[in-house]
DNA sequence: AGGGAAGGTGGATACGTTTTCATGAATCTC
DNA sequence: GAGATTCATGAAAACGTATCCACCTTCCCT
């Protein structure tokens, strides 16, 4: 059976060759940027526009043994920081005309592999991560020849990442929270936040405080994961008169775990959250925050995996210890 | 010059039919599920399964003439609503193994026809969209053979969709203001909420308040546009006594534009917001919302795209008023 | 004027897959 | 037992493009 209907066949290459009277070669280089006659290119242009002409990536993409575009891998489209980095990696892709390929790993590093092997799958070559397994996990997608930009985190020296200055903007709060008198300081982290761990436990002793295994406590990539540790550590430790918070959703989950356990901010606990997000502002009080220029994460980010050319290791953004109301010193 | 590495090349289906001793034919079938002896079923799976092959998504995709996988199109990403229609697209698609590609509008129409553009450059058969333009925009997406479903707004009565019911919630949020004792009320939208803003006057008439279109007023998506419009709204027209906003942001805008212009929530202003977020709880004071399940339209309209089986007509999803502390009797 | 360089042009090929079609073997039917 | 039917199988075609290569024209230089 040949279900074939008049108006619905796509127009090819072909057939802006035949009308404009010349080879689908000279179409694809006219179309692509080659060499022609002024003459041959004006024909081929006429045709292509009369035609409504417009290549297919499919046909492209298969001769050229790759996929355009760019895949993108987060932990968790839902999180403000995240969504804002996808912003940020959209808005430069769109300047380049390439789409972008969403995948949510959960900071699962079963899903990010799952999701490595898709975008292997359809020959992306280019990829932007926020890796969530180790970096053993990418040695294939590497050895395929996969472009990777690591974002927000690396666990790769020889992969090109864009993060933020974690380290500088938690001395900076470090340094405050010190200032105002608090030594018993919790950190509520992510899974696969190793790295500003270490900075925060690094930073504290270098501030003259001994650090405390017990007030480092870890969520996984959800709301309900991230309300259990905070009421958990509050619950646990009532002792501790500071936390510093390693992502909105940690920060929420202990000002309403906080609101849950009658400790007020900023009287009994000093709160500081990394990454600012617009309610940050609206919350009550107004928390203290380290902001971290997510967007502009996402957009170089896209810049490096984007321009081959010349590769820098990695680049720093800089962050800002935003003072609001939520600290106060210890009493 | 040939830059052949001999590790590099990308296993074919080629190299599993030699090493099975079978025609490429067979092992296609086999491994789509075809017919085959069973002797010869398990002689190519051992194959594949040694030779660690994926099929390449760019040879299927040219050969039957579609790119696999969902094209999504929402107004901005960093709006928790569609961040969370997001997530739950993903989620569904990701049972089926589908890959998203994602595209930002921007509430603006002709970046919405540049992104249909690209995706049918790529061939992509399946769009879900929250459209921005009118209905005549997708005339020639339709056309093309593209299978569209829309989510969170309708532009075309012959295109499926799935909405939350704006309607419903609307109507009981607005008899809870009218309860109240609230006659001058205000609603502020985005652009490309004209079946909300119609449904607001109806529904404000039928409760016995006339509608007064000065109190009626859209911002873009962005979060300048819509304080912009929050704080007009708030200096031009003093008399108001509650506000509907039209979404997160802009209910974020309103609550910034009152303090700013030190109006009192909800001493001196009322205010509802469509759709609930995490820090509805958490502001200062908690807001009455009417949620909407964003996660769940995003997952039914996944499920509508990739059955293409039978297709209702539209999905409507019910809303919910959720009261907290943001509306107090009109003084 | 003749030889060579330079550049425009089109035919042919390859990319990796699915699907059609023909072939041959095996089983079933009367 | 002969014809009909099913079934597994592989060769070949097609999808739409970019690029290699050979050809042809034109122009320049001696």
């Amino acid at each position: 059976m040949n279900n074939f209907v008049p108006g619905q066949r796509r127009t090819t290459i072909k057939d802006v060759a035949e009308t404009a009277g010349v080879g689908v070669a000279t179409v694809s280089r006219v179309l692509s940027g080659g060499s022609a006659s002024a003459e041959t290119r004006e024909r081929v242009l006429a045709a292509a526009a009369r035609l409504d002409y417009r290549p297919s990536a499919l046909g492209r993409n298969l001769r050229q043994q790759r996929t355009g575009g760019i895949g993108l891998l987060v932990p968790d489209i839902t999180d403000s920081f995240y969504a804002r980095l996808t912003d940020g990696v959209l808005s430069c892709a769109r300047s380049y005309g390439e789409p972008v390929t969403l995948g949510v790993t959960g900071d699962d590093p079963e899903r990010e592999a799952e999701l490595i092997g898709t975008l292997i799958e359809q020959s992306m070559d280019r990829v932007i991560a926020v890796p969530s397994g180790d970096g053993e996990m990418w040695a294939p997608a590497l050895r395929a020849g996969l472009n990777v930009v690591f974002a927000d985190r690396r666990v790769r020296a020889d992969v090109p990442g864009v993060v933020a200055d974690d380290r500088a903007g938690l001395r900076t709060a470090l340094e405050y929270l010190v200032g105002l008198g608090h030594r018993r300081i919790a950190f509520l982290g992510r899974h696969g936040q190793s790295q500003r761990v270490a900075a925060f436990t690094e930073t504290l002793t270098s501030l003259g405080v001994p650090a405390d295994p017990g007030l480092v406590v870890h969520a996984r990539a959800s709301r309900d994961s991230a309300y259990a540790a905070a009421a958990g550590l509050l619950q646990h430790r009532p002792d501790l008169t500071a936390v510093l918070a390693g992502g909105n959703m940690l920060g929420e989950a202990a000002v309403l775990a906080a609101r849950e356990l009658d400790v007020r901010i900023p009287r009994d606990l000093s709160l500081i959250m990394f990454d600012d997000v617009p309610w940050a502002e609206l919350c009550s009080p107004p928390l203290t925050v380290i902001a971290q220029p997510a967007q502009d994460v996402g957009y170089r980010a896209a810049e490096l995996v984007l321009r081959q050319g010349r590769r820098p290791r990695t680049v720093t953004l800089p962050t800002e210890l935003v003072v609001r109301a939520s600290c106060a010193p210890r009493r």
